[in-house]
DNA sequence: GCAAGGTC
């Protein structure tokens, strides 16, 4: 098996020189390479985008790559030779890339124009797939590359668009080559390992996973545009933007994650607005001991009514003396943060670094093609076994900042991972794969909150000691909490988190004292803010609205659109037209702008990809489902409209 | 002029 290989490999590099000639002198050595070539395996290659392509050419082809243009700007075609197992041979590997998705759908000609149709006519309506003209290029390349190729690697991204990319790529190679053999790369990072072995063990690609995605898009198609075309035409906001749109209406968009979204912001804003203040009392106890002065706590917290808590007052003032009945110590722990998944993630970015979630993305997912982290869109918190967070944290011991962090994990029996529950079977939890020191901006914060999150993870949970007082007034208790912490542990990599320690006298059991000020307060309960950027993605993800990739996307939808708006606070306020439009289709007695709709495909989605539903079915069931609510709403369209206007005036 | 999902 050795000595195959080895020969094979010569062979591979007298090839290697005759093709060179063959590109030098035209058909002068034509016969030669044609026989010598036949021992050699032609294989195209096609990562979903170029930095993909181009690292994991850098990987498999040792350093011995080959650049070359394709015609397309932003994607290159890199040559290299390796032995590929699954092909028993050595193989030319020709390695190129699309931009993400290749093919896109749309209506036919004769629904494309807004006004060629009722748009209820869009729930069924033929649907056309073809490469858009940003496109034509990559098509033409593949096309190009793929006739002297018989074998062609998948290698895009390991999640469902991925799979769908895949067969996209499949689709047009497969237009000029019918009886091409198609091969499938699994890996969720950059890193040699991870490369070859995902080149180890290729296997086919997934249709039903490709499937579901296909349903997803033609629905998010047709119920977009049919909802769109509605509102917009029905309403007839006039433009306020000054743009060159020779429409002159704004545009109301509906959209399968983008309404959900705005129902978020809309519901919070309303419990808001709805809340009634309740006024409560309760007692404090104030007293010094040792110089050090003690708020204690009111068991009882607060009582809604004046009177009682009067009368509690005047109980416990009648014997103001304060006895301890109970201190009660223990350790008290404080968690390390879980395996990070993409959404806490982007909630970390926004809430501790401020930079906003759509930002992160950008920077994570660069940090990843130039191979410093793990694939950033992921929903797994817990790493799989086989994993060497080992060899991740020492990696980190080059840093002046953290690196001594890193090395005391290493010495102390090294990573013990906090672990959550969930995974996606795909990707592991994001993380460092090696250490970067050369970066800038948002760049370097991020990739800082990775490693930090990452080496807090892996090291443990801060240890503190507990005591709690527990006194007695005329039989009314109070409590008072001091905490001294002992080992800070994760804490000193992990700046983005606090604990303090409070300092409280010593009190001993049956020790008997008088408060200096025993007093009631006034106080009344208080609206829930709006939401923030952070709690919003938090609550699509709960409710499987968008991807990780998108979460910050169909914020920033619902702002150009005018439905809401940021306060100064970095709070989420909708305004007149998004509060009117969810207040009108809740009016007429559907929950378009609730969750529900969506996280109900979500589930069709996940039964395509077992192989338990089938994507005609669903597609079915859906495009019904909204077609129903389309005629209702067209049946109560100035009902529902007049509901939107009077909300945009008010 | 529409969606959501990829990416430059």
């Amino acid at each position: 098996m050795l000595g195959k290989f080895i020969q094979t490999r010569n062979i591979g590099v007298r090839i290697f020189l005759n093709w060179q000639e063959k590109q030098s002198f035209g058909n002068f050595t034509c016969l030669h390479v044609k026989r010598k070539l036949s021992d050699m395996v032609n294989v195209l290659n096609v990562a979903e985008k170029n930095s993909v392509a181009k690292n994991v050419a850098q990987i498999l082809g040792r350093g011995a790559i080959q650049t070359r243009e394709t015609g397309s700007v932003y994607n290159k075609l890199y040559e290299f030779r390796v032995y590929v197992p699954s092909l028993q041979n050595q193989c030319l590997m020709k390695m190129t890339s699309v931009s993400g998705h290749l093919l896109s759908f749309d209506f036919g000609p004769e629904h494309r124009k807004w006004t060629s149709c009722n748009p209820q006519e869009l729930f069924s309506s033929p649907i056309v797939r073809f490469v858009p003209e940003t496109g034509m290029k990559i098509k033409k390349c593949l096309q190009r590359e793929i006739r002297n190729c018989s074998v062609l690697i998948i290698w895009t991204d390991c999640d469902r668009e991925g799979e769908n990319i895949g067969f996209e790529i499949i689709d047009v190679c497969r237009e000029v080559k019918p009886n091409l053999k198609i091969l499938r790369a699994h890996f969720s990072e950059i890193t040699g390992p991870a490369i070859n072995r995902a080149l180890n063990t290729l296997t086919e690609p997934n249709k039903k996973v490709s499937d579901a995605v296909d349903v997803r898009q033609k629905l998010d198609l047709r119920i977009g545009a049919a909802f769109t075309r509605f509102l917009t035409m029905g309403l007839q906001v006039p433009n306020n933007n000054n743009n060159n749109s020779d429409k002159n209406n704004q545009i109301i968009s509906y959209g399968s994650c983008q309404f959900p979204t705005l129902g978020f912001v809309v519901e919070r804003w309303k419990q808001r607005e709805e809340f009634v203040p309740q006024p409560f009392w309760y007692i404090t106890v104030e007293s010094v001991k040792d110089g050090i002065s003690c708020s204690w706590n009111w068991k009882r917290q607060r009582l809604f009514d004046e009177r009682s808590c009067i009368a509690i007052l005047s109980k416990i003032s009648e014997h103001p003396t304060a006895k301890v009945t109970k201190i009660n110590s223990k350790q008290k722990s404080k968690y390390r943060p879980y395996a990070m998944d993409t959404v806490t993630f982007e909630r970390l970015a926004s809430s501790k670094l401020r930079i906003n979630a759509k930002r992160a993305m950008m920077c994570a997912e660069k940090l990843y093609t130039s191979g410093y982290i793990s694939y950033p869109r992921t929903e797994t918190n817990k790493f799989p076994p086989e994993i060497k967070l080992n060899d991740l944290v020492t990696a980190q011991q080059s840093s002046s900042e953290w690196g001594q962090f890193a090395n005391r994990i290493i010495q102390n029996g090294g990573a013990t991972p906090r672990n959550g529950n969930k995974s996606d079977q795909a990707h592991p939890p994001i993380h460092p794969t090696k250490y970067a020191s050369n970066l800038n901006g948002d760049e370097k914060k991020i990739y800082e909150l990775i490693v930090r999150h990452f080496l807090a993870c892996c090291d443990k949970d801060a240890q503190g000691f507990e005591v709690t007082v527990q006194i007695e007034i005329n039989e009314e208790i109070f409590t008072l909490k001091g905490l001294q912490i002992k080992e800070r542990n994760y804490l000193e990599v992990y700046i983005y988190e606090k604990w303090y320690d409070k300092e409280i006298p010593q009190f001993v059991e049956n020790e008997m004292f008088v408060p200096n000020d025993i007093d009631m307060k006034k106080s009344e309960t208080t609206a829930p803010e709006l939401l923030t950027e952070a709690q919003l993605i938090a609550l699509m993800e709960k409710h499987g609205i968008g991807t990780d990739a998108t979460h910050a996307d169909h914020i920033e939808k619902i702002k150009e659109r005018g439905y809401i708006m940021v306060t100064p606070t970095r709070h989420l306020m909708p305004k007149g037209l998004g509060i009117g439009l969810v207040e009108a289709y809740d009016d007429i007695g559907f929950e378009m702008s609730k969750p529900y709709l969506r996280a109900a495909l979500e589930k069709d989605l996940v039964q395509i990809c077992e192989g338990t539903k089938t994507p005609e079915h669903v597609l079915k069931t859906h495009i019904n489902e909204y077609e129903k609510v389309y005629k209702e709403s067209h049946k109560q369209k100035n009902r529902l409209f007049e509901l939107v206007r009077t909300k945009i005036n008010s």
